[in-house]
RNA sequence: GCGCCUGUAGCUUAAUGGAUAAAGUAACGGUCUUCGGAACCGUAGAUGGGGGUUCGAUUCCCUCCAGGCGCACCA
């Protein structure tokens, strides 16, 4: 699936107008049509925009001496077009590229924009009118609450503003299992020492059920007595035999109850929540549905989806007690979210272990329903790994997300014990996620304690702390309108290295979104914040219309970009 | 064994096939009679190996090496 992304709202962004520019000298030079790009070069002293054409062009001709020759042709004819009111000057650099540097004036334009378009800035109405349904935390009842769920969960929210940033209607969805092995191993653990939990909190309470998963699960392995008393109890959850239904209902809802402690500090609320139970009833029905029209195959006892026919893995969707596994749930839950909200996107955040049975299941759903595969994409992330190794919840080798949102908030309280309770945890959070966001989805996190509640360098309370310092200066003066009156400002360098950066927002906020990429807001900010920094360091703001103005805009840049990665911005820390 | 993913500075990460590979951190050395030092500036340090395609490769292809993940009734 492919993000269909309605471009008109960028026409007139200096990188198409350059573009169409471009093409129009082509067209008049008598030259052919070709491939190039305009891009932001790395290096700034090479102008603001910068373009190939030259050198793409020169490999297709023979009558020009060298590409810098034909960056010269098409650089006089460009300069001729007046009505282009960005364009400062166009130079002909290296072995022949062309670049663009870009107006002061419309630099100066673009902060005006931030500061009347204030919490808006940066939005845009690509995906007007879309739905969209990003399913991600996915934590199992009756299990920890581990820092790879928070890793998912900042993830998908972080996605989830994007899409809304771009112009979708989202939906977050939280799928979680409440039936199956991992329930009963941890009930046959906690059947054992009941009594203990009397009085005891709710994280307790939790943390005690994922130790009683922990001993269900190794006994399952090294005690045959105790493996057969499991697969009775998980026949018992299944069928909701009352005998258990207590004990299960009360687990259950301990959990679901604890993760809402959860999803309220990080600042993450769903709209829906579906259960394997549910997914499970509809998978059923479907693989049997279609396995009568040979969607699906019989094979010793189980309904298998040969994905080996098609360079996949063979799965089986229902086992041969009859019981639907975790294929025929995910088939079910496609459905049961379609049925709930007619999205036009489905994104499914999950750890990249999954990646491969992710596929059979889509490959499955394509013959099922094609239009619904049409619109579903799985997102799979990095997972993230101890220095030791793979966590595992069997061998309690776990590190749960509140203990490290807690040793953060400890750690900040003891830094700076002057910090409110609030801030402290606000800039928790910030650390974590931030950490957690700043690198690409691909590769697996190591988690480092010590990185994760960085406050210092490429660190979220970096960015937060830059916010509450434009907050702090701007609070000195009285002024609340910062609009600019200016129209020409003869910027210093430091001046100028913000006017030229902060006017990418926009893009990056478009070019995150689309390529699923919440790293590239981190980036983003942090350079932002870099530059505002070095410039505060040399200059004084207070009393100078303009750098108010500027400080202004960068402090909203910073609260709607911190936004996007599910992130506060705080007035004071 | 087969398949997928990942190898960039000691560590954690940037870089739509473009120009001198960019930061943070750790190390060392600096900045402050100033609006918030959780700051700023400087020194030193890298594309796993080998081929190929290209005017140009961290990026694409092949191969080797290293690591991770997956491969039938768990989730």
């Amino acid at each position: 699936m492919q993000f269909k992304i309605d471009r008109k709202i960028f026409a007139t962004w200096p990188d198409q107008q350059i573009r169409q520019l471009i093409n129009q000298a082509l067209k008049e030079l008598k030259l052919p049509a070709v491939d190039f790009i305009v891009e932001h070069p790395v290096d700034e002293n090479h102008g603001d925009y910068s373009s190939n054409i030259a050198l793409q062009l020169f490999s297709k001709l023979s009558k020009f001496k060298n590409p810098r020759e034909l960056a010269k042709k098409i650089t006089d004819y460009c300069l001729q077009i007046t009505d282009y009111d960005f364009v400062d000057k166009i130079e002909i650099a290296g072995p022949g590229f062309l670049n663009f540097h870009l107006k002061r004036e419309w630099l100066l334009k673009q902060l005006n924009q931030a500061l009347k378009q204030a919490d808006q800035y940066g939005r845009n109405q690509s995906l007007k009118a879309k739905k969209v349904m990003v399913e991600f935390t996915d934590p199992n009842p009756f299990k920890e609450f581990h820092i790879g769920h928070l890793y998912s969960n900042a993830v998908g929210e972080s996605l989830a503003r994007l899409f809304e940033a771009i112009g979708a209607q989202v939906k977050r969805a939280n799928y979680q299992g409440d039936v199956g092995m991992h329930v009963a191993k941890s009930i046959w653990g906690m059947k054992k020492k009941l009594k203990i939990l009397a009085g005891k909190s709710l994280t307790e309470r939790v943390k005690f059920m994922g130790q009683a998963y922990a001993a269900g699960a190794t006994a399952y392995q090294e005690d045959q007595s105790a493996k057969k008393e499991i697969e009775a109890l998980n026949k018992q959850i299944y069928e909701q035999d009352p005998a258990i239904q207590e004990l299960y209902q009360t687990g259950r809802q301990w959990s679901l109850d604890y993760f809402e402690t959860i999803y309220k500090r990080l600042g993450t609320k769903f709209d829906e929540y579906f259960f394997e139970s549910e997914a499970g009833e509809y998978g059923l029905k479907i693989v049997q549905e279609y396995l009568k029209k040979g969607v699906f195959a019989k094979s010793k006892g189980a309904v298998i989806f040969e994905g080996e026919k098609r360079g996949l893995h063979t799965r089986v969707f229902i086992n041969s007690l009859g019981l639907p596994t975790y294929e025929a749930k995910d088939l079910g839950l496609a459905v049961a979210k379609y049925q709930r909200f007619k999205y036009d996107y489905s994104f499914n955040v999950t750890g990249n272990e999954i990646n491969a049975y992710f596929q059979v299941v889509l490959a499955a759903l394509k013959q099922i329903n094609p239009e619904l595969w049409q619109k579903t994409r799985h997102v799979g992330h990095g997972m993230v790994r101890l220095p030791e190794g793979k966590m595992s919840s069997r061998t309690g080798k776990v590190l749960t997300g509140e203990w490290l949102i807690d040793e953060a908030k400890a750690k900040i309280k003891k830094t700076y014990p002057d910090v409110s309770e609030k801030t402290a945890e606000m800039v928790a959070i910030g650390a974590i996620k931030y950490a957690l966001l700043k690198a690409g989805l691909g590769r697996d996190v190591i988690f480092s304690f010590k990185e994760s509640i960085s406050l210092q360098g490429n660190s979220g309370p970096y960015l937060q702390y830059t916010y509450a310092r434009c907050r702090s200066v701007l609070q000195k003066t009285k002024i609340t309108d910062y609009r600019l009156p200016i129209t020409d400002y003869s910027a210093n360098s430091e001046e100028l290295a913000i006017l030229r950066w902060f006017y990418r927002y926009p893009e990056t906020v478009l070019a995150a979104a689309q390529e699923l990429a919440p790293n590239q807001i981190a980036n983003y900010l942090y350079e932002l914040a870099q530059r505002f920094n070095t410039f505060y360091n040399n200059h004084r703001i207070v009393g100078s219309d303009f750098r108010l103005t500027l400080t202004a805009a960068i402090a909203q840049i910073l609260e709607n970009g911190l936004y996007l990665l599910g992130i506060k911005a705080p007035e004071k820390m």
